[in-house]
DNA sequence: TATATTTGTTAGATTAATCTAACTATTTAT
DNA sequence: ATAAATAGTTAGATTAATCTAACAAATATA
């Protein structure tokens, strides 16, 4: 059984790692808020649990076993941020900080019913992955809207931020997932977008926002 | 903001004083599986929070602010039993392991959403009273099943045991809150009864259960 | 390549929560 | 009323998770 913290550098490393696979002690410091040699004495006892690949001055790789136990953990925190939205009607902005806290839950009986209630979602409210019930995740290839070209016609399918401040700026423009967005224009400067979508004509989007919205191609 | 651990302590010393309002240091540490060392030093903490009027070699009382973050904590307990019975389907005998987590999570949207969608409920599904915002709980006047006479109508209105074997032995029997129990005879030497109710014309009670069924007298 | 910067590690201290062993106070029973 | 039993406390050790200060390795730069 793992402790809170330990599971907490789990899931760290498994998001942190989603691009290259390795990650710096440096960063996964910066990440958590807990200095360099702290890092370091809980990735040597997550090496002898066999959970990390730790050498010193090498970067940090999740094992197999690591993965799947980080997988798990992400699991639980998309499933109830699913469950806090859909059965509890929270708003997308607010269901994070609680989702942090249930991840920890150990109850197999818990998070069963509440993927049977949902009908086994495959992504959560932000349009993330759930992983399956060994820690697997899917990747998805959604692109992100400021790679895309004038002209074009996608879909919202997902956010790359889920803080409470982004997705309330959202709410506000009626961004949600699902909506179908065209492309109208791009300023090639500053990467920002003047897009229509639902009853808007014309929406002026910063490039920030747009490296932030992954979509669909049609 | 008070640790799990002293979370869990103010819990029990709210539990075990509802009898007198005075808890012993040995009782507390039997009740927790703490040896008397530790609680000593812990109650020597929660004195300096103002929780607990902590003087060697007294009894331990719980301060009026003990009283309500203990009050609360258990607030929190109670709905969520209620929550997963209701609305996730649970049986009664689930809850107290999955409740003893979520007590614990910090987010009152979270449990003030779980009251509204249970429609402020009044007591959990053992019968034990939900204390209120304010930490405040209602003390209740059921009877013990065992302290009726033959001849009583009764209803079972609660458990003072919520352990899984116990509630699922209830379950077996088809004794449900709620129900109607009419009490044919008792046995003087091991208090058991012989009662009648539902469609069950005659079921043999141990003296040990009708010592843990709560009922309201017609 | 030599030096400076950044990154990572070691050593040692701190805090919270726990324990055991030894001692003291209170309560119970003869 | 004294001895025995029970309850409570003190002292000191342990473990997990954190920190700072000092040092070492790796990387970037001049």
């Amino acid at each position: 059984m793992n402790s809170l913290t330990e599971e907490n550098y789990l899931k760290a490393l498994f998001n942190l790692s989603q691009e290259n696979g390795e990650v710096s002690v440096n960063e996964l410091s910066k990440h958590l808020q807990i200095k360099m040699p702290t890092v370091t004495s809980m990735m040597k006892k997550l090496g002898e649990k066999k959970l990390v690949h730790y050498e010193s001055y090498k970067p940090l790789k999740l094992t197999e076993k690591g993965r799947r136990e980080a997988g798990l953990i992400i699991r639980k925190h998309r499933l109830t941020e699913m469950f806090l939205v859909e059965q509890m009607s929270f708003g997308w902005e607010q269901v994070h900080e609680i989702a942090e806290q249930i991840e920890h839950i150990h109850s197999p009986e818990f998070f069963e019913k509440m993927d049977e209630l949902l009908g086994y979602p495959k992504f959560d409210p932000h349009g993330s992955p759930i992983p399956d019930k060994t820690g697997k995740m899917e990747w998805i290839h959604f692109s992100k809207l400021s790679d895309c070209k004038v002209g074009d016609n996608v879909k919202l399918s997902g956010v790359t931020n889920s803080s409470g401040d982004f997705l309330k700026f959202l709410n506000t423009r009626e961004l949600k997932l699902g909506i179908k967005i065209k492309i109208k224009s791009i300023e090639k400067f500053d990467g920002s977008m003047e897009v229509s979508y639902g009853k808007r004509a014309s929406e002026h989007l910063s490039g920030l926002v747009c490296e932030r919205l992954l979509v669909e191609k049609e």
